[in-house]
DNA sequence: TTGCAATTCAAACAAACGTTTGAATAAGTT
DNA sequence: AACTTATTCAAACGTTTGTTTGAATTGCAA
């Protein structure tokens, strides 16, 4: 058993990357932080990498292919007339287990998943695009199969709420309980991936038209900034 | 005194800041691309707000109280008995139609509380705590009357999801067409909360017992997520 | 006008940023 | 051994960051 960091450099950056940016977003975090973290030296990024920016992509792009690989072949397991609680279970279980993978680092890639639709356009969309799509659509169409009844663009509004669900779901994996008010604790994986499909699943069973209901006008213009005279500042300090 | 054509520079540096901090986060916004954008000396935002912070702070609770509010007064015109749909509605529309605003500086700022929840913890979660908390604990009673048959739990969980689809609907409000791939495009408010709540209102009258689907490590995973008749909530019983 | 307070402004500050450099070290090959 | 390659390291690079300063400028009352 050795003591020492069996782990390379380029890993070591790679593990801190994913914990710091998935705590923090790309531009909160500064290199001297994450290699301090890694324990390895400043210029390691700018040798093993090029970029800050290209360390980001391989933090994403490590973990992307396992994660994708699960869910499809969890889509592909549950056969050709599979039911739509397996279908979500399909998409929502591989990555709600790896964020609760704590004996590893991968805990921290699932909020970076539902933080990188939000970091800086130029960066992520690409990456956003490269990782992301290909497997939503491959859902999109498994799901299209299993609700004929519900037409393409209400079929999608349904993955793209489960989408934000399961989003919404990994990045506060660990606040749960907090968030809850001790509602829900230390739910196990299985718990969470049940209570999503629970929640999700009858929306798809459902084939409603949609029917728009709108509401009376009237909205007040909200309240204007409060005229504070100006917040504290530190004159004549001499 | 009022009946100022232009507007002060206190709110354009709100404005500008609604716009930027919604777009690319708290940290990827630097003061001078903010103050440039607001037409404003750099001094400016520490002598109307203290710090980069306290303007951060300030963009959001600017718009906090009129979405509150607007969702508090849907809640309360619902009824004492509403429905469901209704209670959805009255959570998801103030904000749709907020972000969909596009007169006035508040289409950023929805995003921007999606961005809340990511932004550093030491700035935001007191923030989001004092913002959101409260209408959401509300929401939750109010859900709890209504379908008495969820467990507490349950029921958290399904309001969880709702808010999660309706953040992920908010920041990609703009983005839909693309992510669709045309399936859906420029939708009205109207049909955008009517989606959220076909998708979300099932989940919530859908009464069956959560039953933990543990998924084999091996392949095999076909009618795994059926809900059973007579399964139970397990909360750590394992 | 004068006086006073509120606001704006250009300039500068120290600190932190991402990136680069070139020498020092480690690892491997002949 | 010597030579070659890969990797680490301390130091510095030039920018950019948030913040502060003190002098101008404005607005309004006396």
């Amino acid at each position: 058993m050795p003591a020492q960091p069996v782990t390379d450099t380029r890993t070591r950056l790679l593990d801190a990357g994913e914990e710091l940016f998935a705590a923090k977003g790309f531009a909160a975090v500064s290199l001297r932080d994450l290699t301090a973290r890694a324990d390895a030296n400043l210029a390691a990024v700018s040798y093993h990498f090029h970029d800050k920016a290209e360390l980001f992509r391989e933090v994403v792009r490590r973990r992307a292919g396992g994660l994708n690989g699960e869910r499809l072949r969890l889509l592909e397991s549950a056969g050709a007339a599979p039911t739509v609680e397996a279908l979500i279970d399909a998409f929502v279980r591989p990555a709600v287990v790896m964020a609760s993978d704590c004996d590893r680092g991968k805990s921290g890639f699932c909020r970076l998943l539902g933080r990188m639709l939000l970091e800086e356009p130029e960066l992520a969309s690409p990456l956003v695009r490269e990782v992301f799509k290909p497997v939503f659509e491959r859902f999109l169409h498994a799901f299209q199969t299993v609700c004929p009844e519900l037409d393409p663009a209400s079929l999608w509004w349904r993955v793209h709420c489960l989408a934000g669900a399961t989003l919404h779901t990994l990045m506060h994996q660990k606040d749960l309980a907090v968030w809850s008010g001790g509602l829900v604790t230390g739910e196990k994986p299985d718990a969470m991936v049940a209570e999503i499909v629970a929640s999700q699943a009858p929306g798809f069973r459902s084939f409603q038209p949609v029917s728009p209901t709108p509401q009376p006008p009237s909205v007040r213009a909200d309240r204007a900034a409060r005229p504070r005279p100006g917040a504290r500042i530190t004159k004549g300090s001499r």
